[in-house]
DNA sequence: GAGGTTTGGGTACAGTGATCGCAAACGAGG
DNA sequence: CCTCGTTTGCGATCACTGTACCCAAACCTC
């Protein structure tokens, strides 16, 4: 009984605690899910694909998960596991900084991250605890908190844009989107593209730098420029 | 023969100029499909549900277009049609602005545009347009190429990422969002969130202003405030 | 009218997520 | 030790998806 399907999938229980006890833990399938989709994609995830992976039958899987977002979800939070959180000093942008470059390398290591981030967004333990540290390294700010959640929104969201565009680089579909915009440039009536593809490239710089580069622009655009310690944001 | 599959849907010709000619545009089947995604949303738009809305067959459909994909291609930038140009002044936050306002009022009318903007990020005629648009727009503005580029990109993230949010607004995944938030919080190690919780909403602001508000701190995080006319950004 | 070429679309196939029902496995009570 | 209640494992199955194949119908050019 019970087992209201509304509630998200941490408050519903894992086990149960009579009855046959289950062979395998979410933990085990979010595991076994996020290696697939670290390997072959998140649409190489599929419930008789993970079961397999597993040893098991694909309807086995739905005794610990009610349906496949479940599961998405379950490994969308996991990864959160990967942050480690140092005590927050007074430095809010150094400490928004750091969170960006581990949520960056998070989402390297497993490129399906960024679209589930910025088209769910779900919260899990993980999410929570995270929320949780920003809040922390923010707390000196004087901004009210709506500004502060959208600056987190604004980290993630950033974050997601660039690495998918690191990750795109160089990928079908942007090789169609280059090949195009040059044909739509030669014929002609686009004089500030056509400007633009005289130019050379220019000497890409590192990845790391320009990521590090925008995030501090926009943060400080967001919350004002109140340096190391504690400081003084407009109104 | 020809036909490679690699190019981008807009430079294959639609129509062969000798045997039997077809019944349908795709401008025709973009139509249908985006009427359909507007009302259902984007799962909805498979390729039979499209073809029965038609009155053709499924199969039919491929003599239009390639594969699902493209057709997604083809309503994503269908939707560029409805920006409008005005001739640039010499205000380039202004004419900036006035792009996020005409993104935020198009994403609006079609729900399942800010999901495809940010993860696909197709390039098409309208989507050309766009972008000579925005370059038109920083023609005053002295920072680089690089710099603009990644500023109409962000443009384009902060109106989906906002757009995203205002449409899910009490959707079940926030509600269970919520409901595992305050079930996280009250379980206890999460100051910063609890006093989040106990903070009354505090009356929220107009979305559109507070779209203006955010899009506004970020550009000029990113490009400087060189206020209307022309201006100097940082190195 | 005949030939060549393209379109329309029924059928079919390999997948998918998810449900149902039953047999097997376990802990607790006697 | 055995039985009972409950839960798990999972094969079979359903509805649905994108899409390849094939052939007849439709059109333009000779």
């Amino acid at each position: 009984m019970a087992e209201e399907p509304g509630q998200a999938i941490w408050l519903r229980p894992e086990h149960s605690p009579v009855g046959r006890p289950a062979q395998r833990s979410r933990a085990e399938i979010t595991a076994a899910a996020i290696a697939i989709a670290d390997r072959e994609g998140l649409d190489a995830v599929s419930m008789r694909r993970v079961a397999a992976d597993l040893g098991t039958g694909a309807a086995s899987l739905y005794r610990y998960v009610d349906t496949r977002d479940d599961l998405v979800d379950l490994m969308t939070d996991a990864t959160g596991a990967e942050y480690r959180f140092p005590a927050a000093g007074g430095d809010w942008l150094g400490g928004l900084l750091a969170v960006g470059e581990q949520s960056r390398a998070i989402m390297r290591r497993h490129p399906w991250l960024p679209t589930l981030v910025t088209t769910r967004g779900v919260l899990g333990p993980n999410g929570v605890a995270l929320l949780e540290h920003v809040l922390d390294v923010l707390a000196p700010h004087p901004a009210d908190t709506t500004t502060k959640l959208e600056a987190f929104a604004m980290l993630t969201a950033i974050t997601a844009l660039f690495v998918q565009q690191e990750i795109a680089g160089g990928s079908a579909l942007q090789q169609r989107n280059a090949a195009y915009l040059v044909h739509a440039v030669t014929a002609g009536d686009h004089p500030r593209l056509a400007h633009l593809l005289t130019q050379a490239p220019a000497a890409a710089a590192d990845p790391a730098d320009r990521y590090r580069d925008i995030l501090t622009r926009v943060l400080t655009g967001l919350l004002g420029l109140a340096g190391a310690g504690q400081g003084r944001a407009a109104p």
